[in-house]
DNA sequence: GAAATATGAATGAACG
DNA sequence: CGTTCATTCATATTTC
């Protein structure tokens, strides 16, 4: 049995109106709107659905990212071994997902979602891990296996001398 | 001039012990700690896992940057009264991420004497849950000539959870 | 239903 | 110090 409290707002979801006029502007060239940018764009969103700056700002932040991971893939990359399983194109192609059977997502507030799936989450209010399985970084990190001379730390490391950051000035004197 | 940007390092993720003191410390009332500052509290957290100077100063430079945006004036422009179908009873409920393994120096013949008795072995302690006492000499970096209120937190001795913070913090704008 | 994918959100690091 | 980038995590959505 759950249904807990399980409250965590469910992360917005742009209607298609949003997504539509936010797409319109990121077109329209400035890739980074400022936050008087934000502002305008928000209230102009908040008419089609609940929405907050920081929506529009990591939308855009988030597009402006995903874009351009994906345009330098076009050259040889995949060699051998792993499978590059981002090969999305939609670059210049603005592919953008439709559902062809229902799309009726009614503007307001479409705070829906709160019946997870189903036991899937992995996280217990108990773990402090989240998923291991899509861990990834980390095992670079471990120190199980492989114990080369990595000089992993000699950046982050604690050295002595640490003038890693030379170019920056005296943090906060 | 250069061109050295993290090469491919991951980056590091603070454990819950260390992420617990920084927030601990930064609730003291110092923006941005001096380079002693610095150089103590890494040195204090180096004790729960791997750190650097680098990343307590990039650590509290981001936090005071993020708890800029938080409440801007006392007239609340935002009087959108949407449906906030959730009430905010997650106190006790944590919401980070949570950091994985830890990464410790291979005890090959690297050893330092600065007390590493058996730190080369993933505490869980440090990953996970901890003891609610404080670590140790945290005192010396308690409060310093530096009275900086700017942040509205400051319910010491009131909670014992240390998240104080939602994820609403900001958009890093 | 679970896996795969898409994408919003969080944050450490870098830049100006 | 403010802002932006890059990486990762979390969750919604789609697919098998």
């Amino acid at each position: 049995t759950f249904g807990h409290k399980m409250t965590g707002r469910q992360r917005w979801t742009p209607t298609p109106l949003q997504l539509q006029t936010l797409e319109r502007i990121f077109d329209q060239g400035i890739g980074t709107p400022s936050k008087q940018k934000i502002k305008d764009i928000t209230e102009e969103l908040s008419q089609h659905g609940q929405i907050a700056e920081q929506n529009v700002y990591n939308w855009f932040q988030n597009r402006r990212a995903r874009s351009k991971r994906k345009q330098p893939g076009g050259s040889s990359k995949n060699n051998n071994g792993e499978s590059e399983v981002e090969t999305e194109t939609e670059t210049l192609n603005e592919k953008r997902k439709m559902p062809e059977s229902l799309l009726v997502l009614p503007d307001g507030n479409n705070n829906n979602g709160i019946g997870t799936t189903s036991a899937t989450s992995p996280r217990p209010e108990d773990l402090c891990f989240q998923s291991p399985e899509m861990s990834s970084d980390l095992h670079l990190l471990g120190v199980l296996s492989n114990p080369r001379d990595e000089d992993l730390v000699g950046k982050m490391g604690l050295s002595e001398s640490y003038n890693l950051y030379d170019h920056v000035e005296d943090y906060g004197m």
